[in-house]
Formats: C-alpha cells, structure tokens, sequence
DNA sequence: GCCAAGATTCCCT
DNA sequence: GGGAATCTTGGCC
C-alpha cells in the first residue's frame, strides 16, 4: 500500500500555465534512481520561466540544439551546462511548444544524503546539500546525459516526481529571479518556501566585469 | 571567426 | 565582498 505523498504526478500537473506549475511545485518530492540508490528531494525554492516571451528565458531568442527540450511537451527535464563547469536542472511545463519551464533551486534531502555528501564534499551541512540550482543537480548526480528525460514516466524512471506535501499558502513566498537583469527582472516568478533553511541566499544581477584586459 | 556574457559556486581577503 | 574557473551560445565583424 502506497501513502498518498508518493503517488507520482500525472503529466497534466505540468500542462498548466508554467506560474501555477511553479508554486505548486514547492513542497514536492523530486525523486533521482541511481545505481548506489534513490535520492529523495524535497523542493523548497524554484523560478518560472516563460518562454519565447521571457527575456530572461533560454527560450527567448528561438529555438536551438541547448533548449530544444524546452520546446517539447511537459513532464520533461531540461538539462542545461552553464559557466563552463555546472548544470542546472528544469522542469518542462505549459503546452507544448510554449517553451515554459521551472528552475528548480534548492530542496531539502529527505532521503539519499549519504549519496549526495559524496558529490558536495564543500557542504558543511546537510542544508546546504541542496542549496543553490547547481549544488541541486551536482547533489543529484544529474548531468546532460538526463536532459530531455521523463519524469512522469514512473517511480523506475531515472528522474520522477513524486506528490509529497503542497505548501499551504502562508508559506509561499516570490521576489525577483536570481542572476536575470533587464526587463526579466521585474517579474516576481522566484517562489520559496518562507523559513526554509535549505533556501539559497538571493543575489542581484550583477554583470561580471571583464577581467583581463589592460586599459 | 572572434568576443562577451551567462538561470553559479568556491575560495580568498 | 570580489574574482576566478570554464564552456556554450548568440551577436557582430
């Protein structure tokens, strides 16, 4: 007999507009099938992405060989390499061809941790196993090989996701998306859980300046 | 073809 | 608080 917080989420939980996918998320248990193991997260903060219309989006200059995922149906994992040395982990939402997704960017390990120390041997804590979109995916083990992945395809799956306990209300909480400048800015589409210590520190856009480079 | 910037993290000061 | 590490992409010459 299965408790109600595993049951796994049908695919139209994620064939909705990619803001109500977002906050629902929080409080979702994101589940990654290694051979050591089944690594259990809890998700406590994520962003919204809104396709070709978001100039924060990869999506947002057209399609091409990075985001292609992104273009297709929902229920999927857009990997992503950034920065030359980390990968970032998106959940495909909307209707297909939207281009919509969900960075997911920190959570709680519920399960798994002794696999997760092994890859975040700069965690002092627990807490910090997760904390921040590339500490997420390096803690889950999740590279380019997982982009384009079904997480609805079911608990054998190597990426699913699971019901877990949805967030009530008074512990939502929105700002501004980390690291996105410009008109992306102003949109309010980064969604926490209020007090949840696993919650990575928000950081204003801030360009890097070049480096180098003698006047 | 070349250059700058990026949905970041870590380490040093 | 600031800079480095490192690679992919898109813009521009």
């Amino acid at each position: 007999m299965e408790s109600p917080d595993r049951v796994p989420l049908p695919r139209e939980f994620f064939d909705r507009p990619v803001l109500e996918v977002a906050t629902d998320l929080l409080g979702r248990v994101l589940v990654r099938s290694t051979d050591e193991g089944p690594i259990e997260l809890r998700l406590t903060e994520v962003e919204a992405y809104a396709g070709a219309v978001d100039p924060g989006s990869h999506a947002f200059r057209g399609r091409t060989a990075r985001n292609a995922v992104m273009f297709g149906p929902p229920g999927h994992a857009y990997v992503y390499f950034t920065y030359g040395m980390w990968h970032c982990l998106n959940l495909v939402c909307g209707p297909e061809g939207e281009a919509s997704g969900v960075l997911l960017r920190a959570g709680e390990i519920l399960h798994g941790a002794e696999l997760t120390r092994k890859r975040r041997l700069s965690a002092r804590h627990d807490r910090e196993l997760a904390k921040g979109p590339a500490r997420l995916a390096t803690a889950l083990d999740v590279d380019r090989s997982l982009n384009g992945a079904d997480v609805c395809a079911g608990p054998g799956a190597p990426l699913s996701i699971q019901a877990g306990t949805p967030i009530t209300d008074d512990r939502l909480r929105s700002g501004p998306r980390t690291g996105v400048g410009g008109d992306g800015a102003s949109h309010p589409w980064r969604f926490w859980i209020d007090g949840d210590p696993s919650v990575s520190p928000y950081r204003a856009h801030a360009p890097r300046r070049r480096t180098s480079r003698r006047t």
